[in-house]
DNA sequence: TTTATTAACTAAAACGATTTAGTAGATTTA
DNA sequence: TAAATCTACTAAATCGTTTTAGTTAATAAA
């Protein structure tokens, strides 16, 4: 526009910002005019009148449960490198494991027509998530999916995972072992269910198992039920967490209720964090291969994006979790 | 544009769908219909389009040093919240406190036109921060400032925080205290160590720091720099530790090299985390108000979206931090 | 009865790009 | 020498809204 003030046409200008003046013809004085001018004034294109007309938006939504939670943090930290790489920007949101607060998120996304969605699904999502893939969008779930639906998704072996985690504790000479998880009926949290189950049962142990509502996992309320549920049952020698924000308020129940305890108890928590290294004791963790994770989300995104529509295959990967022992989970 | 299928005009239907039914004049009948269609089509308008003719996208900026920081991942997610309810997303990056990467950033969002932006800006992007101004672009800097350039921004008396922090240590009739820091010449690390540096002078005990370039923070170096500083002084019987990071590799330092060096050592770090309550020993720290810091950025930059535009007044606010002394604080 | 006023709309410009379909003149081919 | 092809451009449509400046018909005022 302003670049026509040097008697060229739009139209030309715009050929030569996209680099397509060799092939549309245009001379080379012309263009290195342009070129020139643009670079003088710093000339910055308008990237919403470009989004409108061409559709693209070269933004990617990153929704999870919440940002600030460790696991998703550090995971947002790699997918936005590999995306700015790509020159794709990530917007990254909270759905608080909530439909509604999902549902409102990706109908708004949706309209600011974002160009992907890398998606924690919350469990009553799915018509939504069928609704974007049915409109041509792309969609990566992970860390948890919709068993009947179709999607793209990354996920780890939940269930191996737990079996192995819980199979050390059994190796380690633990004989009663408790599982302590929430009450979603989500595939990642029964599979963890499962594997715990599995290995007990193999083993010849019983199944202690504590389901805290989802709603009550950061109040005093879930507190007060872990705390019962250890000490009514002081014959535990080993607990299983199942995700790491269990853990945290795992811990300090222990911590508050019987410190000593932490030195004899058998501990093993989902989700790795930087401090269970230098914690006292240090704390076994099964952790999630983050850098795989969000190097495979971002391929198959990216694959999407390119549009290489090969509707019919949806990607469906499953990596291995990696049980880190530290202390914790020694025999004592 | 589809809507007019049922024989009204563009304007009649984005006039309804603005509310401005009633201000243009339009008779209920077709206010009625249009709105039963719409509903009834499920219709979504491009908002794309509305930010190319409005100017404005509803977007904030949000960049930090890296979002998977515990400090500014709870940081964002306060600010998150507090800017749905307004109706703003919030769009994360991480520019990881360097010049190149936080001007392509900005830049990028500038062009895409987000309507406001919420900074932590690295030493060198003065000229760029003063751009957005000029330009009219709401920003809110927070965490550190340019002392001679006129902005809003939120920070917290890091001075007196780390000066009552060391005054606490003491109060704990610790003697040789250590303040292990980086090099980055910004204003929050240069007061927190004037703050050190004026306690310790004050009680009569001599200043030991340590500064770790920013670049070898988080590697072996880093490491090998703060093992060497701590066991060449090994009479040390306290360490303050001025941001979250080095905390964590200097607790990991003293982990490995002296475990028990932990139980005797005072110790008190900048930055809070919730695993700091229930390590061992507890970790004393210097918790900066999140929530009021929020708040009070988002007060800020809401007011400016306003366009309350007295722009001569810029908000300059200062918050205090609070000391929360825990066990690895206390007299031994 | 003519002129203002108002109610109930609408045409068309604008936002800032991309892209299709030309066009005018120069050069090549038959 | 006329027709075909190519070079170097450009006009105008388009994306989906918002908004200004009308228009027409009905009602009120003179």
């Amino acid at each position: 526009d302003i670049a026509s003030k040097l008697n060229v046409s739009i139209t030309t200008v715009s050929f030569v910002l996209n680099g397509k003046g060799k092939e549309k013809k245009i001379s080379d004085e012309v263009i290195k005019k342009i070129q020139d001018y643009t670079e003088l004034i710093n000339f910055k294109p308008n990237l919403v009148a470009q989004s409108l007309r061409t559709g693209k938006t070269k933004i990617i939504v990153f929704m999870v449960e919440d940002i600030s939670n460790y696991f998703f943090a550090k995971l947002a930290r790699i997918i936005e490198d590999i995306a700015y790489d790509k020159d794709y920007k990530v917007l990254f949101c909270s759905n608080e494991n909530n439909d509604k607060r999902s549902k409102e998120l990706i109908n708004l996304f949706y309209e600011r027509q974002v160009d992907g969605f890398i998606i924690i699904p919350s469990t009553g999502i799915r018509k939504d998530i069928e609704g974007l893939i049915k409109n041509n969008v792309p969609v990566v779930l992970f860390d948890r999916y919709f068993p009947d639906l179709k999607t793209n998704y990354v996920i780890i072996d939940n269930k191996d995972a737990a079996k192995n985690a819980t199979q050390h504790l059994i190796d380690n000479h633990f004989k009663k072992i408790a599982f302590i998880t929430t009450d979603v009926q989500q595939t990642q949290m029964l599979d963890r269910l499962r594997g715990y189950e599995e290995s007990v049962i193999k083993a010849g142990l019983t199944s202690n198992v504590l389901q805290i509502p989802f709603k009550d996992v950061n109040s005093a309320k879930g507190k007060g039920l872990m705390h019962s549920f250890i000490s009514d049952n002081s014959e535990f020698d080993a607990v299983f967490f199942s995700t790491n924000y269990l853990t945290q308020s795992g811990l300090e129940v222990i911590k508050e209720s019987n410190p000593d305890l932490l030195k004899e108890l058998g501990l093993i928590t989902f989700d790795d964090n930087e401090l269970f290294r230098i914690y006292t004791p240090t704390i076994s963790a099964v952790a999630q291969p983050l850098e795989e994770i969000g190097k495979k989300i971002m391929h198959i995104m990216l694959n999407l994006l390119k549009g290489k529509d090969e509707k019919e295959s949806f990607q469906q990967i499953v990596l291995k979790a990696k049980l880190i022992p530290r202390d914790s989970s020694k025999s004592k």
